[in-house]
DNA sequence: AATGAATGAGGATTCATTCAT
DNA sequence: TATGAATGAATCCTCATTCAT
């Protein structure tokens, strides 16, 4: 209704082709969940930081889960489209997972509202949701390379892996974001030497 | 609607030891927050499951928050407690590590709904306070692990690896809780080898 | 969430003569009408169920209320066009009461739902306004009787058995309807008998 | 009687005792649901004119239906609890009959909102179900007459005569409210014939 | 210390209805 | 004529929190 009028960016009232229309609110959405979180943001809220009604959001969404779940696979699938753009680009082995790495820190650098909204309300089902899928995609990965590289594993050791290196991942970011004085090189640097240490003591083990 | 649903452990009326009370109003904000989490939980129910009245608990913890974050602290402690006594009873490194990871995936199996407690609610800024705390924790016993093998580390170095460790293991376990199939033992080989091989991983960096 | 459920008979795009494009529409809202009730019934369910749009409902009816008094009209005609066939098939006196009550009846069977549209939403003026009709309708049925026979009424006792007959049939058809084990032939027959007496006792007064 | 808003009479707030805090809000409520119809009466509005929160509304009754239902359940009480003393203090027969008529016209000219409440929204379900209660104490009434005058009935006789003088009576008293230049004294003999007359007839069917 | 009555504020959701095309 | 995008305005209900007793 009325507090933060906010962006707004246009009157844009009426007639807008339903992908753009779209697009608007999950940014919205995207931006009041990554800030205030779930519960806080209110859809009012959420409506008018986009520029239409609270009718229409429901039109298109369903209902605030709706949205929610909308903004963070939106947000997920483009971390990961630039995650496995760097994973393919890259030789495999430790060249890929450096590489995947510098991805992820760059993009924690340049999305801090988008990771929040990610790893901010671990309460929706959404979010253990896409903790799962994240955990698929690497585990994916790490077999590939290890297959190219011809060796072994079973099936226990990937999927520990893949929730391994999500879970760390996310409280490494969780406590980088927060100490900014540690230059992002040198994060990378030592996450890469860990992730790389413990695949190999996993599938040694 | 929900007039005093759940189990209400005991009639309990009038005059009980202060701390007996406290434990009680614990024990049901544990479990609620624990089965639906924080928001779905209402400070009616929780009066209820103990058996008290709602002004009772204002009383004593003031807010809701301020109950949560108490069950959360509760929860917390005996997990840490139990993690540190196996800790100090063990030897240093590679026996250390291993023991600490038993004891975690002991208290997994043995409370699941205070697990979930911890981590339901990643939206409460308890939360990550929780997990800041626990990663101290966990950095402090590498470092003294490390100091007594006479070897160093920087400050990053020891801070990346308790929160690495603690992230991987929120994550593992959360995979973990739903594959049951995995023998307990093979899922403490696998993570004690990951942590042992990361820490070494980041020492060399 | 409810994309168009219901069965949405036809898919009817474009094109079709106006009256059966009407008929289409009342056929939809004389049946969500008759199952969910007038505010349980959106004009969103009753455009999907008739393949059209809402804003054609509108330009066709003019408003909700609009709608449901055209599907009660309808339904409402249909019923007394039968009863009275049947009553100036009949010949005057206990016979044609008992042509109407077994043509009454029969609709009921036949039409439950039209019977709920009718009389489900006693809210709605239209529903009241139908029970006068009704009820003037009986009141003109029983005077052209009375009149044949000879017989003479103040206009008092006409509209009071009028109103009598509609409310008695009202109540009784809704008693019947749930209770099926009762022959229909017996329900007629009670049914004229108490109708004829009381006509008689209304006369006699 | 009642109607120009705002009775409340007092200021009221805080602690009242349960039982006339709840008699203040069914006042309001019958008042209001009788006036506007279920829908049309919000929750706040009956709030309001009883002089307290809707919150307190819903811890008392539960829900917007809840509410409802106890007004018209306390009005359809007040209304047989009269018809039944009247009933029991007359003799047997005929002049019973009249008495519990008269009764309820007497009922009537009273308390014209009351009535509206209870025969005003048939869409919900509460109010058929007080028609199904009506007549079960309308038959047990004839029955209990017909067993001191010595005769005999089946269960479908006396289950129809309920419903039917339940039936006509609510059709005859609405249309009596809108035609009040019918002295009640008519009204009362030509109902009264009418309904005698009506169970002589179906105990002879 | 303990209770139960009472509140204020806000939030999600739904709907009839209307334009621009 | 027919559509689908868009709206505005209610409405129900829930909840954390506080007083009077």
């Amino acid at each position: 209704m009325n507090r933060l009028a906010e962006s707004r960016t246009v009157p844009a009232r009426r007639r807008m082709p339903r992908g753009e229309r779209e697009e608007r609110m999950l940014d919205a959405g995207e931006r009041l969940f990554g800030e205030r979180g779930f519960r806080a943001a209110s859809m009012d809220d959420i409506a008018g930081a986009s520029g239409i009604t609270k009718a229409l959001l429901y039109q298109y969404f369903g209902s605030k889960e709706g949205l929610y779940e909308a903004c963070v696979e939106r947000a997920r699938a483009r971390l990961f489209r630039q995650l496995e753009t760097e994973a393919s680009a890259a030789r495999p082995g430790r060249a890929r997972i450096r590489a995947v790495v510098t991805a992820y820190f760059a993009y924690l650098d340049r999305e801090r509202a988008s990771w929040w909204l990610l790893y901010g309300d671990a309460s929706m089902s959404a979010v253990n949701e896409m903790r799962r899928q994240n955990a698929e995609v690497v585990s994916r990965l790490v077999a590939d390379d290890l297959k190219t590289a011809g060796g072994t594993a079973s099936r226990d050791q990937i999927e520990l892996i893949g929730n391994l290196i999500v879970g760390s991942g996310e409280q490494v970011a969780r406590w980088w974001l927060e100490h900014p004085e540690l230059p992002r090189r040198r994060a990378i640097d030592l996450f890469t030497a860990a992730t790389e240490a413990a695949i190999a003591g996993v599938l040694r083990a």
